[in-house]
RNA sequence: GGAGAGGUGCUCGAGUGGUUGAAGAGGCACGCCUGGAAAGCGUGUAUACGCCAAAAGUGUAUCGCGGGUUCGAAUCCCGCUCUCUCCGCCA
């Protein structure tokens, strides 16, 4: 969420960022302010109360010692006054307090200077893009269809065991996926990033420290007997490693690496869009998670996408990379970049990276700060990304690989998954 | 799941109602000492919020979390939570 610092600093500013996220903050920035005034007014008067009553309650304590009896009733007397004022002054800032949290957790992140006006999709520029296209033999088939010709994954198995979008993996098709895990994670730590395992379930805490809870909560399966949360990415158990934290200066660059089986609902999705491997309950990721001083978070954000194009690029997939604009941007992230890989049956671009810079927004939540060169505690910035995804890595895989005669592996992977074609 | 013990600062650890944000030790940082180092000596070493233009300073809160008793709580009471030990169960 924004600090409040930020929000007095440049109320204006504010407001006229957010509308690039066609968020309309001027009713809710004022009333901010509003309560804030509120919430400094009524500290400030019930620390000079409470200070009052320390004072005298001392020197009870001096009075009774000597045995001044009277002076002490009299101070009694004055503290049972000043206490009810203070009960008053305490919940005051409360209220105020809880005001301000609630509306704070309303308002979206900054979106960074770079990012373009656009109301959709449609509208995200391309960044960059390469790979070649494949020329796919006649009658090519989407990777459903692959998929059960070569008995790869099993969706309808899936579904009589839990239901749609926990497709079985069979065979090669189990290969492929434990493969594409290790090539991702050996890519990831070659280049700097320590691998973590992190748990599959979280606490409502770490939910709302990485921004899933409050608003989100619908898209976590959530386990009701013990009030913890399944996992839509393995960032936010990572990031929520570094709740609560102060960082030396010289701890920073945090870069993490995890992979994780990852669970969501997808609550609403249907038809075409989520057919085969498109869309999935449950699917495997491997991420990437930065923590960084501020001057320093768009380098590494640029770092991290660097990455992930060598991934794309290793794999042999056409690629692009979109720069999302204003409309199409999570709630959270100041500036993100999405990966796309072409399917070339399907003949359409799938997703399958989104790399993010948050800036301090998830920090302020976590509380995720560091001790800079003057000592002094600041907030961090965090950053995220895939690297990657692995369900539509493995559409365009199978579809953009297929020939009459079987799928070939990329040279990449073949090492890891100890075959060179599938057939 | 049952029984018991316990959660104090970066770490260990003292502290059962009154200047205790917290003894002591260790660690760490800086300084002195040294040819250099060790040892030794000295100083410093939490976070958040408020006041102040800012620094200095200062006020408040925080000894697992929340509530209560009291003029006053790390210390007493209640609830929750987590950790450890034993038993049970178990990959």
């Amino acid at each position: 969420m924004l600090t409040l610092k930020a929000i007095n600093e440049n109320p204006a500013g504010i407001v006229r960022r957010l509308s690039k996220k066609h968020f309309d903050g001027q009713e809710v920035i004022t009333r901010i302010i509003e309560l804030d005034a509120v919430r400094r007014d009524s500290q400030t008067s019930l620390d000079s109360v409470l200070a009052e009553i320390n004072t005298l309650s001392r020197s009870i304590g001096a009075f009774m010692k000597e045995g001044k009896k009277e002076e002490a009733t009299a101070a009694r007397e004055k503290v049972g006054v000043l206490k009810e004022s203070s009960r008053q002054l305490e919940a005051t800032l409360k209220d105020a307090e809880e005001k301000i949290n609630r509306l704070l957790v309303t308002i979206p992140n900054l979106p960074h200077e770079s990012v373009p006006e656009g109301r959709s999709a449609e509208d995200n520029p391309v960044e960059r893009s390469g790979g070649t296209m494949p020329r796919l033999p006649e009658g090519a088939l989407p990777h459903w269809d692959l998929a059960k010709k070569y008995d790869l994954i099993d969706f309808e198995l899936g579904v009589k065991i839990t239901g749609a979008g926990f497709p079985v993996y069979k065979g090669k098709g189990a290969r492929l996926q434990r493969a594409l895990i290790n090539f991702f994670l050996d890519a990831a730590r070659d280049a700097g990033f320590l691998e973590v395992q992190p748990p599959y379930m979280v606490n409502s805490d770490s939910g709302f420290g990485t921004g899933q809870l409050p608003d989100k909560e619908g898209q976590m399966y959530h386990v009701g007997m013990d009030d913890l949360y399944l996992i839509p990415t393995s960032e936010v158990p990572v990031t929520n490693m570094y709740r609560d934290v102060i960082l030396e200066d010289k701890e920073l660059p945090v870069k993490n690496t995890a992979y994780s089986a990852c669970f969501r609902r997808e609550a609403g999705s249907y038809g075409k869009d989520v057919r085969g491997l498109n869309r999935l309950h449950q699917f495997d990721k491997v991420e990437i998670v930065c923590i960084e001083k501020p001057e320093r978070s768009y380098e590494r954000l640029n770092e991290m996408v660097n990455h992930v194009q060598t991934l794309v690029e290793r794999l042999e997939l056409p690629w692009r990379i979109l720069r999302l604009c204003g409309g199409d941007m999570s709630f959270t992230s100041a500036l993100t970049f999405d990966f796309e890989v072409f399917s070339a049956a399907q003949e359409r671009w799938l997703e399958v990276s989104s790399v993010s810079n948050f800036e301090e927004y998830q920090a302020n939540r976590l509380k995720c700060r560091y001790r800079d060169e003057n000592r002094k505690t600041q907030l961090c910035h965090t950053l995220n990304g895939s690297a990657l995804a692995l369900p539509r890595v493995m559409a365009a895989l199978l579809e953009n690989n297929q020939t009459a005669d079987g799928i070939r592996v990329p040279d990449a992977l073949v090492p890891y998954c100890g075959f060179e074609r599938i057939d």
